[in-house]
DNA sequence: TCCTTATGTACAA
DNA sequence: TGTACCTAAGGAC
């Protein structure tokens, strides 16, 4: 389930379990056939991630399969025998060793060279792209009357961050997520955006979101432990009137921009910087 | 079995 | 702002 810490962890294991092979390729659902006959035989030479787009490059030629799983695609992996391929997986993988399935992606599809790059120069900067920094996100923010919270979800302005990481990251720094983006100053966001860089490279490593501080865990706090299918422990995230860890409070919901918002009225007030 | 929901995005109006 | 798209799981019946 997708947001950047999975698609940098997906081009990570694409890398182990088949770079410097050629796999076979299959589109058992149907919808990727043609490009699937074209792949197999070939070997997968490079695998990138930018923000939630993921990128296999096959060779000798530099023609890539661009990927994004959208809100429902998933990926399966694992050591041969692969199961045997129901009818919704768009793209398959298989080596001697090893398959990968993909399932339900908003993206599935042959690219140049030239039409990735054209994806880059859309996105903003990855906190898991380590050449990326946050200048080019705050040049944006602070010029933007949009909330944090939107600018935050906005691939244009950060690579990456989805629903999860925003909420989350704003609590973590006591940011109310209605908060004008030119109202942060400068080295607030550069908090933020360590903050991201930090708890986005957890993420990779242990394939969840978990963003409670190590005071703050069912352990330390005698609570019990969260259970939720994004897997991880998390402050305010779908949490919406449960009491906040930190201060007792209700957690608070609201739709923005179509997505669910969680926040802690108590610890992320209005007006802080 | 049906309905709702979900870590997302693009496009129409 | 609303809607369409893609899949799977959980809960209500």
């Amino acid at each position: 389930m997708p947001e950047g810490h999975t698609i940098h962890r997906l081009a990570q294991d694409h890398t182990t379990l088949f770079a410097g092979r050629k796999a076979t390729v299959t589109s058992p659902q149907g919808k990727f056939s043609d490009a699937a006959d074209l792949l197999t035989g070939r070997e997968l030479t490079r695998t990138e991630a930018h923000g939630k787009h993921l990128f296999l490059g096959f060779g000798p030629a530099d023609s890539w399969v661009h990927i994004h799983l959208g809100l429902f695609g998933t990926y399966a992996m694992g050591a041969t025998p692969a199961p045997p391929p129901t009818d919704t997986v768009r793209l398959r993988l298989l080596n001697e060793s090893a398959y990968a399935d993909l399932r339900g992606p908003t993206t599935c599809a042959l690219i140049t060279d030239a039409e990735k790059q054209a994806i880059h120069e859309r996105l903003g900067p990855d906190p898991l792209r380590p050449s990326d920094g946050p200048a080019k996100a705050y040049a944006r923010i602070s010029r933007s009357r949009t909330t944090i919270a939107a600018l935050l979800m906005d691939q244009k302005v950060v690579a990456g961050v989805g629903n999860v990481y925003r909420a989350e990251v704003l609590f973590r720094h006591g940011i109310d997520p209605y908060t004008p983006g030119r109202d942060l100053t400068e080295a607030r966001f550069t908090q933020i955006w360590d903050d991201l860089v930090a708890l986005m490279r957890e993420g990779v490593r242990l394939g969840r979101i978990d963003t409670v501080r190590p005071e703050h865990t069912p352990e330390a706090m005698n609570r019990p432990p969260r259970v939720d299918d994004h897997g991880g422990e998390v402050y305010v995230y779908r949490r919406a009137d449960q009491t906040c860890h930190l201060c007792g409070g209700e957690i608070r919901t609201a739709a923005l921009a179509a997505r669910n918002l969680f926040w802690c009225p108590t610890c992320q007030p209005p007006g802080a910087r």
